[in-house]
DNA sequence: GCCAACGTTGGC
DNA sequence: GCCAACGTTGGC
């Protein structure tokens, strides 16, 4: 069992989203270390769900992945944002996952927390300039989370 | 809205 | 295979 961190816009997709549909695929994601992550995960997994490029950048909940990787179906979608011409069929270049809701904190633990707390100082997720969108997280990282969140 | 940082593309 | 240009991410 494996622990990891997901990114998303809260005005595409939040947390409170994901609480309503109780389970998404994870899709969209068109960078190869970030795909190269979704393909390595396994069901039961735990997700830390994080929300990017909004007021108060930070972890907003918990998920679980519910379902392994399987080739992201937008990529082959002329209609979709994240439709990829490029990508071979025989080969889907891309992957998907699907997550499901687990909690949602009582306070979203913010970037300017996280980026106080020691344990987590080697995480991409606290680095200027980071964009990985789904990156690991080691138990010890996972441990100093949960100790300072409620859900 | 700005801009730094980064990944990807494409010319050579 | 290098690297400049470009587009995107994401914090502020």
């Amino acid at each position: 069992m494996a622990y990891w961190l997901m990114k998303s816009e809260p005005d595409v997709f939040s947390i409170d989203d994901l609480k309503r549909k109780k389970k998404e695929a994870w899709d969209g994601v068109r960078n190869f270390q970030a795909r190269n992550y979704l393909r390595s995960m396994a069901v039961g997994d735990q997700v830390l769900f994080y929300h990017s490029s909004c007021a108060v950048p930070g972890i907003v909940g918990k998920a679980k992945v519910s379902k392994p990787a399987f080739p992201d179906p937008t990529q082959f979608n002329p209609d979709s944002d994240y439709y990829d011409p490029t990508s071979p069929p025989d080969n889907p270049r891309w992957s998907a996952v699907e997550v499901a809701f687990v909690s949602k904190l009582k306070a979203p633990l913010t970037l300017d927390e996280l980026k106080t707390i020691e344990a987590l100082s080697s995480m991409p997720l606290v680095k200027r300039g980071n964009r990985l969108s789904v990156m690991p997280v080691s138990s010890a990282e996972w441990a100093a989370i949960a100790a300072r969140t409620a859900s």
